[in-house]
DNA sequence: TCAGTAATGTGAGCACTGCTCTCGTAGTTG
DNA sequence: CAACTACGAGAGCAGTGCTCACATTACTGA
């Protein structure tokens, strides 16, 4: 059952995966090189193919990993409030996903960065990277429960109400179309303001990027989103 | 002067470069050939480098241009407006955003995509990556000189206003605390939108993307930033 | 227990890549 | 017209992903 191999095939393949990190981080995705991994493994290059099917088998699983670290990340920063302290949660969500940005940059480029065209997420990521949206999606369940209203209203535009219905339909909540709206904007503009910090488009303009994000955050949890 | 060899190279150049933009928008970044480039030029591969220096230089020139496109993309739907009419400049501001992302998805994630690391962005595209920014900060000065007020007000975190003072040194503009605060707020909210529809992360959720960032923007425009 | 099977590692090899170097040719210029 | 320089060709180097035939070695069922 569990003999010599099974164990050797689970070290083999984490060890693998580390160092394809470590080279991504320091060369980039597109320099990742599996010759390299065999070499500093000390094994043959055509081994590693007893492990991954193909160089972007190997992207896949490691962007399934990502997912599942930021998932637990936020869900954890999430867990650790009281649940009746909206604000306090939006915050802890918020402040987790830019530390966790910060401390794995290079597995954030890898999920919200230039996708490679052709490459069809499989479906095996699509559960992984449901699991930080749906904290987002609790938390707001939980603000219009408590009776919070957005600061704002759905400019009445045909086909939006429509497109929110949908929304609400596939991903099987029952918000607003306020709190919709609310939501994807603070959610857009939370990804937005990491995206601009970590791919170096506010270089120039900043010292402390963080303190700029905590004043967004806080804005956009207590007025945007009507949080008390 | 201006002989036979200047013009053949300046055709020489931009055919390169077409077919580049063919490539990347058909296989990725990463996979962009200059030895495929040559073969569909009927050229040897080492002529190529009469013309860019390595395929990172040629990558470079590419994101000059694109800033430049989307930077008079980008002025142009703003001139296009009176200039009293804020709400309208912000609305033509932002569905150029989005449009021209649409447009040429590849540029989009060429510019606000993953960056390769170590890949220290030459002096030469900080000028152009400026001109799609300073048509939004032309914007908010002309709001807030209109007497516009943003629905918002600046946490008073420590080290926010010193940052925000620090960016109007940078940026050799001079908005107030709330108006940078709002500025950015909304800026980074329709970069993320645009960011998550074009990079595949809103595909199981929307059918018209197109409809919700419309909302977003005029959500933006009339409520946060207090347009009217 | 022991033969058969399936998992694992090897090394050669194919077709590709970016890039360099030498060498000949053909415009340009004093 | 001679000297110079820009340009293109082709060979070659070192690297890549991936495949395949071939050993070896751990597991497994009779």
């Amino acid at each position: 059952m569990t003999g010599i191999r099974a164990k050797a095939r689970l070290e083999t393949t984490s060890e693998i995966k580390r160092l394809a990190r470590e080279q991504i981080a320091s060369k980039g995705a597109a320099n990742l090189s599996l010759r390299e991994i065999a070499r500093e493994m000390g094994m043959a290059s055509s081994a590693l193919y007893r492990y991954f099917a193909s160089r972007d088998q190997l992207l896949t699983d490691l962007i399934i990993e990502s997912y599942d670290d930021i998932g637990s990340t936020v869900e954890r920063a999430d867990a650790k409030c009281s649940r009746e302290d909206l604000a306090g949660r939006w915050r802890a969500v918020s402040q987790s996903l830019r530390t966790w940005a910060i401390t794995n940059p290079s597995d954030y480029g890898l999920i919200f960065g230039t996708p490679v065209p052709g490459y069809e997420a499989p479906t095996d990521t699509i559960a992984p990277a449901l699991r930080y949206t749906n904290v987002l999606l609790r938390l707001l369940a939980d603000v219009q429960a408590a009776g919070c209203r957005p600061l704002i209203t759905v400019p009445t535009t045909k086909g939006v109400s429509r497109e929110y219905k949908r929304a609400r339909a596939n991903l099987g909540i029952n918000l607003t179309d306020e709190m919709i709206l609310a939501g994807l904007a603070g959610w857009a503009a939370l990804f937005g303001a990491i995206s601009f910090e970590l791919f170096g488009h506010v270089d120039t303009v900043f010292t402390d990027p963080g303190a700029h994000f905590l004043a967004l955050s806080e804005m956009l949890g207590s007025q945007m989103l009507g949080m008390k």
